[in-house]
DNA sequence: ATCGGTCATGTAAAGGTTTACATACTGCTG
DNA sequence: CAGCAGTATGTAAACCTTTACATGACCGAT
């Protein structure tokens, strides 16, 4: 029953009085064994409390029945609901899921690496936004991989996650509609493929209201909550306050929001904020933030679905599929009219 | 180099000319081998780019040196710090680091069940609060295993954390400090372990201060957002109202302080509230929140060491390590004389 | 009665390691 | 020079599966 070891192949076989590959069959092919023998076998199974150990499982056929999730902040509010969605979506294909934690650090990343190389996982999603390898010459030999949330940054990888471009234009359009005219950007359009898209909807939206480029305001910021509180900052500094943020995510909004009320500003009253994202936290933030949600679970489910194909027909073509997200009203942002 | 199927240890024993035990013992004891033949094992590894198959290993060692994380849910925003806790000490020993996500979902532990009977895992790590399986009689295979955060429901597993009660009676001090004498306690002290050590050191406070058991009063909430909100309108329903909340934890002090602001109330003019965990979104509540700060990374750093002393001395003994916790001092705490 | 085919089961190899044991060589000691 | 200790390496078994191939029994058709 519970011996120190755990039951092998060989022990329910010995019980059932039949070779172990019987029992092999009994429980991948049972059609390919008698009635008989199959109960026998599995009586045995029940008896013995055997689990087939998956990692010699995995050895014999080359590939295992897990996948690994890589984020490098498993923090991130966004993550935890995609992540529920991949989990979902794998259980019912008979796919387990681990997460790996790579802190952006890529000694953490090659440990994960080898993990991949030992045919451990047998397909990789990616929330980082880059190839969490030092060493890309052996990243050729990863497994069907695909990326969440943030594309990956040049290479071909099939990405799943919203329409940044589509949902920043409907961000900037709800806030012209409101009467704005000054309308700050505030996000990283150098490296970050998710706030160039962000940006892209931001320009496409002021170009249609006729909003010339040079009355256009945009901050450098790197996503972070310090990176709101920052631009807000250097708005004051330069001295051209305008009547509306549109931050590139829920976290920059949450600083911006902070960095106003700390230089004793009324919001909404004051100054209208939009983020994107719609983080747990949002609606409990003074006001209530207006936002664009992300479609997480969705994200989560239809990468994964990705996944499973890829991982049944090898046929090498990736592919990008776009949600379209919903703008959430709540009230960080009012009518432009009532402020300067 | 890089060819499709990744190189064995066999492809590095052809190269160095020499046999696969050779190479084995160069790897892992470098002193049994001569000097020129590890040399030229070393180069042969280099050009093949062998990495040791992390599953073959485990299947012949039986043991892994991988550490599994099980977590009910990831998005917890203590669990990452403790994680990174973990990780840091984990690492340092050359130990790798994976987490499961249990979504509480009893079918979902017996799949990492599953996994660390392939002993894919050589220890574990408990966020979960309770054995994290249905079937307790497989839990006696379990490896060397430690729980964090929150002690485990009646289990002899090694624990890492807060000393709660210390740490709520500095909190409830705090408050008596202030002048409060009349603090609600919102918290379960019927099923979760922590919320009841927390809830001791709240009456041991109020004991000394001499505060009659009947002049205090108590509000079950199971310690979410909601909970918080909703023991607000059960104390509106009694109309008993005390001066001051202790809740259990920062997501409890976050419900009752949206509860007290949706009824219109301004804090901490109006109300005090102190909270347990110091969450990141602490700082950015309105008031700021005063609460107990979790030592998180030192409570990853010390369960993980623990764990490892576990690995290498496997003496049966279960050990108890509690760490003691600061109060953190923000603006949701005022004085009592200036409220009722 | 022989043959061919189907079905149920067994035998053994393979997957990539680690390691106990065996072997072969070198250089000493007596 | 026999004998021995010590060092460097090789051989092969073991870890637990899955599965191609072999075996043998049985049945129906010739």
């Amino acid at each position: 029953m519970s011996t120190a070891t755990p039951a092998t192949i060989e022990d329910v076989a010995r019980l059932a009085e039949v070779s172990i590959a019987t029992v092999s069959r009994a429980i991948h092919t049972p059609d390919k064994v008698a009635k008989s023998t199959r109960q026998r076998v599995n009586q045995a199974i029940a008896i013995t409390g055997y689990t087939t150990n998956a990692m010699a499982r995995s050895l014999r056929m080359g590939r295992s029945n897990m996948i690994l999730v890589l984020a490098p902040d498993i923090g991130d509010p966004n993550f935890s609901p995609i992540l529920i969605g991949i989990e979902n979506e794998a259980r019912a294909h008979g796919y387990g899921v681990l997460i790996g934690h790579t802190q952006n650090d890529p000694e953490r990343g090659l440990d994960y690496l080898k993990f991949l190389n030992s045919n451990q996982a047998a397909g990789l999603v990616l929330f980082t936004g880059h190839e969490p390898f030092g060493h890309q010459e052996l990243s050729q030999r990863l497994p069907p991989t695909v990326a969440v949330f943030e594309p990956v940054f040049g290479a071909r990888v099939s990405y799943v996650g919203v329409d940044d471009t589509a949902g920043a234009r409907k961000a900037a359009e709800y806030l012209l509609a409101s009467g704005h005219r000054s309308i700050a950007f505030i996000g990283d359009s150098r490296t970050k493929l998710g706030h160039v898209r962000r940006r892209k909807g931001y320009d496409l939206a002021l170009d249609a209201a006729r909003i010339a480029p040079d009355r256009r305001i945009v901050i450098e910021g790197e996503g972070s909550v310090e990176s709101g509180r920052l631009a807000v900052e250097q708005l004051f500094m330069r001295d051209t306050l305008p009547s509306a943020f549109m931050c590139v995510n829920d976290a920059t909004a949450i600083g911006v929001i902070n960095g106003l009320a700390a230089r004793g500003y009324d919001l909404p009253r004051d100054f209208s904020v939009i983020g994107f994202d719609d983080v747990a936290q949002a609606t409990y933030l003074h006001p209530p933030l207006t936002t664009v949600r992300q479609p997480r679970s969705a994200i989560g489910r239809q990468a994964m679905a990705l996944l499973l194909k890829q991982l049944t027909e090898p046929g090498e073509g990736t592919q990008e599929i776009l949600i379209m997200p919903d703008l959430i009203v709540r009230g960080s942002v009012t009518s432009a009219m009532r402020s300067r």
